[in-house]
Formats: C-alpha cells, sequence, structure tokens
RNA sequence: GCCCCCGUGGCGGAACUGGGAUACGCGCAGCACUUAGGAUGCUGUCUCGCAAGAGUUAGAGGUUCAAAUCCUCUCGGGGGCACCA
C-alpha cells in the first residue's frame, strides 16, 4: 500500500493550486459573488499562532464549500502591518521597520501557503505600502473635508513608557493595554474623529446585521445610548442657569442638591459668589491631577466640596437648595452637572449620607428610608403625586420646560499618535491658513526615513526631528508652514483594508464604485473576540461615513459578523512565551501535515469557545485522515451499491453542510469520523459514495481529498466539483425504532415502518412484556405518538 | 452594579423545533497482532446493583403525556461595560 506521505502530496497540491487559479476571485463574474473575510494579521516577528489556523480554517472552509456551490469567491489575505511590536523592536536594535516587516510578512507568507488557504494572493495588500496608505491618508481627509477631522486640546491618556497618547480604547482599567504602565493624563493638541455624530446611525446600523448576540451586545455597551431629559436650573441672584442631564425626571421633586463636575465652567463664573474659593479651588486642582483610575476606582469614597453662597433653585418645587462640586460627576458626559436625587440613586445617596444633605422620597417602592432605583408611583411630588414614574417622566419634564434629549458614553476617536511607524496625517499647518490638507496630487506623504525611531521626550513624534519634512510650503498661499508630525494610530489601515480588496491596484481611486458594488458587502466577516468592540466600530464607522458621501455601495460593510474563541495552552492557561507553553504551527505543520493541523483545530470544541490545546487530542485526528487514507487503498471502490452506506452518506452530507454553515465544525468532523467508521467494516464501498465523500472532506482537508480524488482517476480537482446533494428519500429509514414509554418512562421499544401509523404503533408497543408488566391492569388515558420517534402510554 | 455567554462521564464535548441523555474524539482496561512500539485492530468503559431494576445533565421549585432543552429563584465559571446621572 502506498505510504501517507503528506509532506510530499501537501506540496505538490499546494503548487497545482497555485497553477489552476483555485483561489482566484474574478471581478464581475456572471456567477454569484461570496465575499469571506478574516482580520487580515499583524505580521509579527513571532510568526503564525494557533490562533491564526482557526480562524482562517473556518473561513476556508465556508469559502471551499461557496466554490463549489457555484459562488465566484473573493477570500482575500493582506497585512496590517502598522503598529507598536516592529516600531519597539525599531528602537531596540536599529532595524528599519520597513526591513522587518518585509521579512515577517515573508514568514508569514510562507507559513499560510503550508496550510493550503485559498487566499486569492494576487490581491493581497499591505498597510504600510506607500500605495496603500495613500488612500488611508485620503480617507482621512474626506473626514476632514466634512469637518469630522478636528484638533482638539484634550486630556490625553499618556503611557510612560510607551511614550505615546493612548485611545480611551486602549486603556484598560487605567493602564496600558500593550505594556501594563499606570497611564497619566496630559495636555495635547489631537486630531481626533467625530465618531460620535455617528452614535445614532452605528446603533440603528445593527439592526438589519447578523452578528452573534454578544457582539451585537457589546456594540451596544460601549455606545451607551440613554435617553432622557435636560432640565434647567436657576442659580439664585444670578442670571446664570446650571443644565443638567436626567435620564430620570420623574424624581425631580427629590432632588435635594446640585452636583457639578470640577472642571465645569461655572465655577470659574461664579467665583465671585463663592465664599470658600479657595478650598474650593484647591479641590479642583486635586481632581485634575488624578489618574483617571483613581477617580473612577470602585467603591471609591466620595468627596466634594460646597460652593458656599451659591444656590439652586429647584424648578419644580421652587426650593433653594445648594451646589456642589465633587469628582464623581464627570466633565465629559451629559452636561457635567447632575441634580442629585439621593433617595432614588445610588451614588447620590452615598454622598448624601456622607455630607449630611436631606434625602427626600418622592418615588413609592422598596424599604422605608432606604435606597429606592426602581418604579413606582409619585409622592412628595405636589399634582403629580400618584402618577406613574414612567409616566411623569414626561410630563415633569414638560412642566418645567425641559427637553428630551439622548446622551451616548461613545466618544470621539483619539486619532493622533506621536510614533513614528504610522501613516502621517497629511495635514500642512499655516499661520495664515490654518490647517491646510495636503492636495491629491501631493499624497502619499511618504513616512521619511529616520535615525531615531524613539518618541521625543517632549511627546512629539520622531518626524518632528526630520526638518526636511517638517518644513513645507502652504499648499494654499505658498507661506512658509509646518507639516503635521502625528501618525495615525494603527486602527486606520483596517478601518477600510476590505474596500482595497475589491480593488487593490487601482492608482486612481481607493477602490472603483463599479468593484466595490459588485463584491460588498462582505458576506461573512470572522474575527477574534477581542476586535469586535473597537475594530468592528471603526470600520463600520468609516463604511457608513464613505456611504454617505457616495463612495461604496452599502451602508452597513458586514452583513454577518463571527468570532472564533481563543486557544489556549495545554492545562487552560494563556499560550505565552514565559510560560513556554506556545505551540508553534511549523512544528504541528511538520510532524502531522497541514490537514490533520487544520481538521485538528476545527475538531477542537465548539468554534466560539475558547479551548485548551491538547497533544493527545492531534492524534486522533491523525487516525482519522489516515484511516480514510487507508480505506482508499485498501477498499474495493467500485460498482457495487451498498445501501447502508448510501443512507449514511445522505445523512453525512446533510450534516457536514448544515454544520459548516453553523460554524460547528467539530459536530460535522465528527460525523464523518462516524461514516469513516462504519466504512471500515464494509469490504467495499460504492464509487458513487465514496466520491461524495472526497467532495465533503475537501474543505476541511483540502490536499488529502484531492490526492485520493485523483486516485479514483480523476483528471479534475476535487475543488471544482459541486457540493454534493443527497436525496431525501434515502434519510428515511424503511425501518425505524420507537421507544415506548409508559407515563414517560422508557420501556422498550418497537421496530416499525417509518411512516406507521399510531394504532399499528400501539398493537406492536402493547405486545412488550415490559410494557404490559409497566401497564398492569391499569387504563389507558391517553396516547401521544411522534412519527418515527416515540410512543408514550399514559395511565 | 448593568449587559451578554455558559454549567452534561476521568477529560474536550454531542443531543434537530421539548421526544431514547452521554454521539465523536481523548484517556483508561482487557484481548489479538507484532522482532519491537507511546504503532495497529477488536471489545468494554456515567453511577448504584450479581441481576431484574433504579438513579443521573450545578442546586431547588414549576409548566408538560414528556425537560439537558421552556419559566422562576439560588450557586458557580467566562467575557464586555462601569461614579455615564
Amino acid at each position: 500500500m502506498a505510504k501517507y506521505d503528506f509532506k510530499k502530496i501537501e506540496k505538490k497540491w499546494q503548487k497545482e493550486w497555485e497553477k489552476l487559479g483555485i483561489g482566484k476571485a474574478v471581478d464581475f463574474s456572471k456567477k454569484k459573488k461570496w465575499y469571506s473575510l478574516i482580520e487580515f494579521p499583524y505580521p509579527s516577528g513571532q510568526g503564525l499562532h494557533t490562533g491564526h489556523i482557526r480562524s482562517l480554517t473556518a473561513m476556508d472552509i465556508v469559502s471551499r464549500k461557496r466554490r463549489m456551490e457555484g459562488y465566484n469567491v473573493l477570500y482575500p489575505i493582506g497585512w496590517d502591518a502598522f503598529g507598536l511590536p516592529t516600531e519597539n523592536y525599531a528602537i531596540k536594535t536599529g532595524v528599519d521597520p520597513r526591513v522587518a516587516t518585509k521579512k515577517n510578512t515573508e514568514t508569514f507568507r510562507k507559513q499560510l501557503k503550508s496550510l493550503g488557504f485559498s487566499f486569492d494572493w494576487s490581491r493581497e495588500v499591505n498597510t504600510t505600502d506607500p500605495k496603500y496608505y495613500k488612500w488611508t491618508q485620503w480617507l482621512f481627509l474626506q473626514f476632514f473635508k466634512k469637518g469630522l477631522a478636528y484638533k482638539a486640546e484634550i486630556d490625553i491618556n499618556w503611557c510612560p513608557n510607551d511614550k505615546i497618547g493612548l485611545a480611551n480604547e486602549e486603556v484598560i482599567a487605567g493602564h496600558c493595554e500593550r505594556c501594563g504602565a499606570e497611564v497619566e493624563k496630559r495636555k495635547k493638541a489631537q486630531w481626533m474623529l467625530k465618531i460620535t455624530a455617528y452614535a445614532d446611525k452605528l446603533l440603528k446600523g445593527l439592526e438589519h446585521v447578523d452578528y452573534l448576540d454578544e457582539i451585537k451586545a457589546q456594540q451596544m455597551n460601549w455606545i451607551g445610548r440613554s435617553e432622557g431629559a435636560e432640565l434647567e436650573f436657576r442659580i439664585s441672584n444670578s442670571a446664570l442657569r446650571m443644565k443638567v442631564f436626567t435620564t430620570r425626571p420623574d424624581t425631580l421633586f427629590g432632588a435635594t442638591y446640585m452636583v457639578l463636575a470640577p472642571e465645569h465652567e461655572l465655577v470659574e463664573k461664579l467665583k465671585d459668589k463663592i465664599s470658600n474659593f479657595k478650598e474650593v479651588e484647591s479641590y479642583v486642582k486635586a481632581a485634575r491631577k488624578e489618574t483617571e483610575e483613581e477617580r473612577t476606582a470602585e467603591n471609591k469614597e466620595k468627596t466634594g466640596v460646597e460652593l458656599k453662597g451659591v444656590t439652586a433653585v429647584n424648578p419644580a418645587n421652587g426650593k433653594e437648595i445648594p451646589v456642589w462640586i465633587a469628582d464623581y460627576v464627570l466633565a465629559e458626559y451629559g452636561t457635567g452637572a447632575i441634580m442629585a436625587v439621593p433617595a432614588h440613586d445610588v451614588r447620590d445617596f452615598a454622598f448624601a449620607k456622607k455630607f449630611n444633605l436631606p434625602v427626600v422620597r418622592v418615588v413609592s417602592g422598596g424599604m422605608p428610608g432606604e435606597l429606592w432605583e426602581g418604579k413606582g408611583s409619585l409622592m412628595n411630588s405636589g399634582k403629580f403625586d400618584g402618577m406613574d414614574s414612567e409616566q411623569a417622566k414626561a410630563e415633569i419634564t414638560r412642566f418645567v420646560g425641559g427637553k428630551k434629549t439622548v446622551n451616548y458614553h461613545l466618544r470621539d476617536w483619539v486619532f493622533s499618535r506621536q510614533r513614528y511607524w504610522g501613516e502621517p496625517i497629511p495635514i500642512i499647518h499655516c499661520e495664515t491658513c490654518g490647517y491646510v490638507p495636503v492636495p491629491d496630487k501631493d499624497l502619499p506623504v511618504v513616512l521619511p526615513p529616520v535615525k531615531n525611531y524613539q518618541p521625543r521626550d517632549d511627546g512629539e513624534s520622531p518626524l518632528a526631528s526630520v526638518a526636511s519634512f517638517v518644513n513645507v510650503r502652504c499648499p494654499k498661499c505658498m507661506g512658509k508652514a509646518k507639516r503635521e508630525t502625528d501618525t495615525m494610530p494603527n486602527w486606520a489601515g483596517s478601518s477600510w483594508y476590505f474596500l482595497r480588496y475589491a480593488d487593490p491596484k487601482n492608482a486612481k481611486e481607493f477602490a472603483s464604485m463599479k468593484k466595490l458594488k459588485y463584491w460588498m458587502p462582505i458576506d461573512w466577516y470572522n474575527g477574534g473576540m477581542e476586535h469586535v468592540t473597537l475594530h468592528l466600530l471603526y470600520s463600520r464607522f468609516w463604511n457608513i461615513f464613505l456611504h454617505d458621501q457616495g463612495l461604496v455601495p452599502t451602508s452597513e460593510p458586514y452583513r454577518k459578523r463571527t468570532a472564533q474563541g481563543m486557544i489556549l495552552g495545554e492545562g487552560g492557561v494563556k499560550m505565552s512565551k514565559s510560560r513556554g507553553n506556545v505551540v508553534n504551527p511549523d512544528t504541528i505543520v511538520e510532524a502531522y501535515g497541514a490537514d490533520v493541523a487544520r481538521v485538528y483545530e476545527m475538531f477542537m470544541g465548539p468554534f466560539d469557545r475558547a479551548i485548551a490545546w491538547d497533544a493527545k487530542g492531534i492524534e486522533g485526528v491523525k487516525r482519522f485522515l489516515w484511516r480514510t487514507w487507508d480505506i482508499a487503498h485498501e477498499k474495493e471502490i467500485g460498482k457495487a451499491r451498498n445501501e447502508k452506506l448510501e443512507r449514511l452518506l445522505a445523512a453525512t452530507v446533510k450534516k457536514v453542510g448544515g454544520d459548516i454553515e453553523k460554524m460547528a465544525f467539530h459536530t460535522a468532523i465528527s460525523s464523518m469520523m462516524v461514516f469513516i467508521n462504519a466504512t471500515s467494516d464494509e469490504a467495499a464501498v460504492p464509487a458513487g459514495v465514496w466520491s461524495d465523500f472526497l467532495k465533503i472532506l475537501a474543505p476541511f482537508a483540502p490536499h488529502l481529498a484531492d490526492e485520493l480524488w485523483h486516485l479514483l482517476k480523476n483528471k479534475k480537482s476535487v475543488h471544482f466539483e459541486s457540493w454534493p446533494a443527497y436525496d431525501p428519500e434515502l434519510l428515511k429509514e424503511e425501518a425505524v425504532e420507537v421507544v415506548v414509554q409508559v407515563n414517560g418512562k422508557r420501556r422498550g421499544s418497537v421496530m416499525v415502518p417509518h411512516d406507521a401509523e399510531e394504532e399499528a404503533v400501539k398493537g406492536a408497543a402493547m405486545k412488550l412484556e415490559t410494557v404490559s408488566a409497566a401497564l398492569g391492569s391499569a387504563k389507558i388515558k391517553k396516547v401521544v405518538y411522534v412519527k418515527g420517534r416515540i410512543i408514550n402510554l399514559v395511565v
């Protein structure tokens, strides 16, 4: 028997497929299009990891199945190559990031090819290629031209270790997402993208797409929409007003004091009235110094200072109430000021307890004297007493002349980085003309070579030290001007790469509308759970914006989004270099071959769940594929019919096809194992049955399937075959086993024709000794019969 | 605190729409084959019981002829958000 020399076989087919152009997507083909997308990898120095294989194999299976179903499939690949690890490597070693990136992408390319993924390699993109980032810059300018990119002096999250400003999104509990250092606050002029202008569209768009529930929930959580009202409070003996946002206007009568954020502008404006201004000032200073973490720490003791001499008027009942400043009120959210209703809000309750402020209960519910945040009917609320709190929200808002508003937790996106390895922001600062976009003809603004990649100690990008880069003429007035030296965050290139795949070589546009119309939207996008808030939100934002500008054909870029679970090290801990438990894909491919690696990763467990690597488990998959090889070589594969295998095959085809769509790859594989186990018991396999089996195996183990396909004297690749159909008649067993229950307890079973009627089954069931024993002399009250399944005799 | 996902043998897990709980794989045990094997093949493998039988899907209750599946509560694990008014 021929030896299963997987190394030779896999090499052979990979070459052959490249020649045949198996992964090639054809623009404007008459076939129906299908666009599968995976998150393009960051080409790190460590090479491919097992997690990549899980995601890429899954979409490779889907893509290969779609091709067999007659679709014109686009399954592209590229490199998200800007980013800190490469830059830090450059800082440490002096190696040009371009050189490191080139080397790393070569390694990745080789590794991906060794796994037999059916990418369209002719559409490869690389975010660090000037031909690519020219368009990232151009797209940024579209935001700028619409007023959605602006520069603002803001408090940034500064990582003192990486010397980089971080987006809120990149700060995890007050620490840098990358290095873990504690983040400080710093004032800095930064480029911002106005994603908040799209909060509603980002939310609404979720209604029409097919994302996993948890993914939608995370997006909604991050946007954080909350409906409420804006109410105005008069300040006594003053023309000044205080606006507050509240989700509970129904509790207005219970507002017993006000709180401003320490940074609130009214604090300065009221300076003359505040008798304890010194105290107030020092509190404000201290609050400003606090890091975000200190300020928002869980269970933090409430602190605050009363603005003595200032009172506000509750518009509902005309009562004068004190005004405080406290850091539990955030300047950036709502109006930066609140009405405090201690009886019905935890934070206000804690604050009132600490500073001995009055608590007035205005909604019934809960225990007297305790906090009640639920609904109820109003009390102590004048003419609104007895009204339901839901209704009172609108009525009281109207009564005091407030207006309904909506607030979002989402903040604008800090788009500046003071780092080297990113796309230069294509803006020129001119003293007379202000911020001037670099004209299209001068794009791309190419990242200049530098001697030192280290960000400067003043916090500016290393580009600020390159005089020839910085000093330019203003494109408008031709006067002296300076180039922006900030670069874009590494989310930029990945916010639109999926559009470029439709038209990757276009030198005139980021992608032509004609091609985008053919390929978009993406039919299925799979990637990591770690990217379902930020990357997903950012790229949806870009796409929705571009749609509004008439530059892309669909508003939502992704019709369907799924996420795979992480692959953990043996024993269920995270894989990491320090633990020494990292599984290198190359070793697996070397020892077992690409097909075993692919099938094993799909078989490990439910696709969306985190799962531990198991060196023993891979042996089981190896046995399965090797046994498949043995059957192909040992069994008689011919004309003789075999009803049992024909029926089993029909069931297997159905199961595997359905499971791929559900991403239940592990059960798809287990059903193929069942088929192979059954085949082992037979002396001969009908050729048609075996051919169909190879076709459904092909997306999972493409090399082995093609090899065995050719063993059957087929000339063309199995990957050009059609996905097999099955005869539904074959799924119906002639005789089925119907379980007989008495009072819901299993008492035996009877073999009956699959379409047997109740009377016949009941008759057969009553003849069983176990059944008559269980029945005894009792009378049958009711019979429940589910055809082909079960009969339940109720006594 | 809020939101989402989840809890089934020694382990990973399966069970379509409420219809035979434990498919498939790992591990383990026995047997066979082999110069040899951490190879291969066969058989067995939820618990109690010699058996007939009974019990069992984190726990408690409920709906139903019938519940791993639906509902309520409790406990436990994972993830996201969080002084967001």
